[in-house]
DNA sequence: GACAAGGTGATG
DNA sequence: ATCACCTTGTCG
């Protein structure tokens, strides 16, 4: 039913009529016709946020069009208008809609990750507000008989102006009785006002001198400023090496649209992750509170609800923020920056699946605006856009300072693991996960006081534990995956589900109670490092040991502040650090990456061995890499060796045109789920037979696999993989069979547009 | 066959 | 969300 409501666009005008389509805010989309009352016909747009009757009730929803008949006779009136601002411009309506359509999801859910109902429901915060109360000098004050603590109190006050009662106690170290008594003396006054909540408080400005920009830098911040004068759809791929100073490229642009009158949104891949281009941001453009505001998953109801506010005023001109941020309601928007744009962080794992940087440049195209995706490790899709002329490619080829590039050595662990088994007790136990390489490198770099980082890509301490005795593996009871074994907690835990055990006693198969902890993690190289050098001070990070709000910002600004030698860590450690006392850089275990069943797989490995070399040698000394591998011989490992971006792109895209995977073709993955194998297998074999008729034609398919990771989540997994030349006209097909397709309840469907992960 | 439980579809 | 209506399951 949906489906063909929506396809009365020929009756959609964006001029207000009498009858309103409404979309409600539905898990399905459900459109339903209004009445609009005679006293709103003047306000109601599309895009409106509107409250109306169903049935004995009241609910929300957006107004979508105004149909020139209504589909049936007798309709309601809606009864408002929402009062706070949470309309959508049409524009950003109609993105949402080609977001919905384009990757098969509801709209209403669409609408409801633009923006979600807890931030709605949000009311404006009211908070104490304390002020001196006018005509009081001090020489009258001294008359009162104050304490001398109250009169400290009162004169500072005096000078900070109206403060909050909560920042005013913890900056002056008083407690809120001594404000109460200045009250009492009619000195100050206290009173509840309405109290914004700005996430990035207001950082004071940066130094005012703007760094001396490279030749590259220059060229390619002129092209974009060209194109952002011009006013026009213009979408670049930035590539430019590590340490070559894409950052700055971005600020300058983004001071560009802003001297321009427009505003601009900046897209980092985790918000987490990205503290320091988020201060940049803000000490560079945060003159005034609200002008930069803050948009991801992680800020709570009311600090959404609040920077949504600022958003949609116009106080904030700059947005910076996850992948959902690419729906932020900015007007008069001038440029969109899409930092690190290869990061599979963009992609969202559940419905709607849209990757926010496909989102983005549909955004600009659609605000004809320029557009500017940058990476040191572009994704092949963008490089191959970029070499087709369909993006404008802008290079960075030197680091900046003419900085060269880190020298990368392969460690051969094959040979070494020959040469242990021959020569027994040659190399410790208890580190085999260092070679001597790696390790006489470290020590070199701790006798001279430089750090290092050792990337290891995996958490935990060990990836398997398993039965000495007969061999069983510790298996998450949800999922087809083994248990990492963690040591700080002492417990099993699966990285897909996050179900956690504590250590077992006995094995579940057989009376052992012993168990070999087989694979590594950051907790063990820590471990291993430790004992290696049992004077260095060593960091481990990752989303375990920086889980606490604020820990990632005080691990770093401590590893700054040399206050640790060797930073152990997860891909965390691999992302747009810059430790200029930084020589070293140890990949530990890179091999997993290479062989995951996965397309990607080799694109992957070579982005993270590109991103985590680049954190070496960013200061005044050449930095080292050693990466230590089994397969030596791997593209991926070669051609980072050289850090050769093109060649490598040149022979993955030989191979993705050769098997016809993206960017050759597009990619649509469905995905059966149940409790059940049985009823899973045979509910996807029923209805991949309906899909293939569908889509004939339009999209060629293989047959029904079991996800690599049969169970997740206590879900059994059946995938269908179709490529397509025509995901436009496919997925719409799609999508209007699964609006009609009789849900199942022990089956549920799930159409993955676009995919990235495979498991 | 009677009735309960639970799923499906519509609501303007 | 809530309600009417349907299918399915269970008991006697």
């Amino acid at each position: 039913m949906a489906s063909q409501l929506f396809e009365g666009q020929e009756f959609r005008s964006d001029q207000r009529g009498s009858v309103a389509r409404v979309l409600l805010e539905r898990k399905r989309d459900c459109l339903l016709d209004y009445a609009v009352p005679e006293r709103l016909v003047k306000q109601i747009e599309v895009g409106a946020h509107v409250r109306v009757p169903l049935r004995r009730a009241e609910t929300t929803g957006w107004v979508i069009s105004f149909p020139a008949r209504p589909a049936v006779e007798g309709l309601r009136e809606l009864s408002a208008i929402s009062s706070e601002p949470f309309h959508l411009s049409a524009t950003l309506l109609h993105l949402a809609e080609w977001v919905a359509g384009y990757y098969c999801a509801p709209l209403a859910a669409t609408l409801a990750c633009i923006l979600p109902a807890p931030v709605r429901r949000a009311r404006t915060q009211e908070q104490l507000l304390v002020a001196c109360l006018p005509g009081w000098e001090e020489a009258a004050v001294d008359r009162l008989g104050c304490s001398p603590r109250e009169k400290r109190a009162w004169a500072r006050l005096r000078e900070l102006g109206p403060s909050w009662l909560t920042e005013l106690c913890a900056s002056t170290g008083t407690g809120p009785q001594i404000w109460k008594k200045l009250v009492e003396r009619g000195l100050v006054e206290l009173r509840k006002a309405q109290r914004a909540r700005h996430p990035l408080g207001s950082l004071p400005p940066g130094p005012g001198e703007l760094p001396v920009l490279t030749e590259d830098q220059a060229g390619a911040f002129e092209a974009v400023r060209t194109a952002i004068r011009q006013n026009g759809f213009s979408p670049f791929l930035l590539f430019g090496v590590t340490g070559s100073g894409k950052t700055e490229v971005y600020l300058r642009s983004v001071g560009e649209a802003l001297s321009q009158g427009r505003s601009a949104l900046v897209l980092v891949p985790e918000i987490a992750l990205t503290p320091q281009l988020v201060e940049q941001v803000q000490s560079r453009f945060g003159d005034r509170p609200g002008k930069v505001a803050l948009w991801h998953s992680r800020l709570s109801a009311g600090e959404r609800h609040d920077q949504w506010r600022d958003i949609v005023c116009g106080r904030a001109r700059v947005v910076v923020g996850a992948r959902s941020a690419v729906f932020a309601p900015l007007r008069g928007l001038g440029l969109i920056v899409v930092d690190e744009e290869h990061e599979s962080a963009y992609k969202q794992g559940e419905t709607p699946r849209y990757h926010a940087r496909d989102v983005a440049v549909m955004r600009a195209r659609r605000e004809g605006i320029p557009v500017l995706l940058g990476s040191a490790c572009p994704s092949l899709e963008s490089y191959a856009n970029a070499l087709a002329g369909k993006y404008r490619l802008l290079e960075l080829r030197v680091r900046v300072e003419d900085r060269p590039l880190p020298l990368v050595r392969i460690v051969d662990l094959r040979r070494r693991a020959k040469k242990s088994r021959a020569v027994v007790g040659a190399s410790s136990p208890e580190r085999p996960w260092l070679s001597p390489e790696l390790q006489e490198e470290l020590a070199k770099r701790l006798a001279l006081r430089e750090q290092a980082i050792l990337y290891v890509n995996r958490r935990g301490y060990a990836r398997v534990l398993q039965c000495s005795d007969c061999g069983a593996v510790k298996e998450c009871p949800h999922c087809s995956v083994a248990l990492t074994y963690h040591r700080a907690g002492e417990n099993l835990r699966c990285h897909f589900c996050g179900h956690s055990e504590p250590f077992p006693t006995a094995c579940s198969a057989c009376p052992g109670g012993r168990f070999d902890a087989l694979g590594t993690g950051t907790e063990r190289i820590v471990e291993s490092v430790e004992a290696a050098f049992p004077s260095a001070k060593v960091l481990r990070m990752d989303s375990d040991s920086m889980a606490k709000k604020g820990a990632l910002p005080d691990a770093l600004r401590a590893f700054a502040e040399r206050r640790f030698d060797i930073l152990v860590g997860t891909q965390m450690v691999a992302k747009g650090l810059h430790f200029p006392r930084v020589t070293l850089v140890g990949v530990v275990q890179i091999d997993g990456l290479l062989h995951m069943p996965d397309f990607r797989s080799a694109e992957r490995a070579f982005q993270q061995l590109l991103q985590v070399a680049g954190r070496s040698g960013r200061g005044e000394t050449r930095g080292v890499v050693y990466v230590q591998t089994r397969c030596p011989v791997h593209p991926a490992i070669q051609f980072a060796r050289h850090h050769d971006y093109r060649g490598f792109a040149e022979q993955d895209l030989d191979f993705r045109t050769s098997f016809g995977y993206p960017p050759a073709t597009r990619l649509l993955l469905l995905i059966w789920k149940s409790r059940s194998d049985e009823l899973c297998r045979r509910a996807a074999e029923s209805e991949a037979g309906e899909i293939r008729r569908r889509l004939d034609g339009l999209a060629e398919g293989g047959e029904i696999l079991p996800a690599p990771i049969l169970r997740l989540q206590g879900a059994f997994r059946y995938q269908l993989l179709l490529k397509t030349n025509r995901m436009v006209e496919a997925s719409r097909v799609l999508k209007r069979w699964t609006e009609t397709r009789t849900r199942r309840t022990e089956v549920d469907l799930v159409v993955d547009v676009d995919p990235v992960e495979f498991l």
